[in-house]
DNA sequence: TATTGTTATACTCTATAACTATA
DNA sequence: TATAGTTATAGAGTATAACAATA
């Protein structure tokens, strides 16, 4: 967490004179340690921010990575479907796929069946990197697991996933 | 979720003429779906959406919530603290707190201690609406209860408090 | 009429840097 | 020098609305 032990610490940070402070409270998260979606939150900007310093080299952020294996799991799929499955805003998605296309990872081609729809791709560049980026993103997974506990990651994965 | 079960979905949603589409692919995600971060970060939009729309009559956001329940909980702590405990930029929550006074429901007053610092307090119209919010905060937790069940409810928290 | 992809707008959040006043 | 609060700016993310092409 960024950093939720560190978070609840002393008010005063023990400067030279800590005794100038009248009250030297500790800081009470009061009815927010009872909120679930408190700690998720907080949880999630750390895991967020662990994904993209390991995947920085690629210069890949969580949205784009998940553009990349859905696409490559899903060849031909449509921008609806994609925005659909990843719960994004087609618009979003748009402006997405414009700088992975421009970074030449996807392409978007005419479809055969629907000429409102594209079919989505991974250009050859694009299966390399997202190649890459898959055993970065397990890296990040595994020092995750290492964090939480074996036992702890899989009950997680088992809850949130059937949520 | 909005929608994790949605979400792993028909490629081709059952429209007039399915057998269009030369591939009636079921959308896969791939590893995502041995990846916490994804569930963790869906998990998050969820809960925040229900949040805030339990809290509408309020209008007030998780952000905001969070705000006045640590002031109310550690009256008199300087901004760098509420801050660096809610894990917010500085900056930030120097907007938060303009809105939050021009509603009427906190005061920064002058550290007696450190001139460079302010006091934050509820006024009273704020701890009336923080007991408001409270109530209604209870309820998303209830509810979420209910969705997770109580003993996976009780594991997330304590996982996710530890993390 | 409805859907797909697109553009545009606005608001929030995040990340910085720089400034002031105080220490 | 360092810290607390502030202002400003730029980049993402989110939420809408509206449009053209197509169904």
């Amino acid at each position: 967490m960024p950093d939720a032990k560190h978070a609840i610490k002393r008010a005063v940070p023990l400067r030279k004179t800590p005794q100038k402070r009248t009250s030297a409270l500790i800081i009470d998260l009061g009815v927010l340690s009872e909120r679930l979606g408190y700690f998720i939150r907080r949880t999630q900007l750390w895991v967020f921010q662990d994904f993209i310093r390991r995947l920085s080299s690629l210069d890949l952020s969580p949205a784009e990575f998940s553009v990349l294996v859905v696409i490559g799991a899903n060849t031909g799929l449509s921008q609806s479907e994609l925005a659909t499955t990843l719960g994004i805003e087609r618009a979003r998605l748009v402006r997405l796929l414009h700088r992975l296309e421009k970074r030449g990872l996807t392409q978007r081609l005419p479809s055969s069946a629907d000429g409102r729809r594209h079919a989505l791709r991974l250009t050859a560049d694009g299966q390399k990197i997202l190649a890459r980026a898959k055993m970065l993103a397990a890296q990040h997974e595994a020092a995750l697991k290492e964090k939480l506990g074996a036992e702890r990651h899989r009950l997680l994965l088992e809850s949130l996933r059937a949520f």
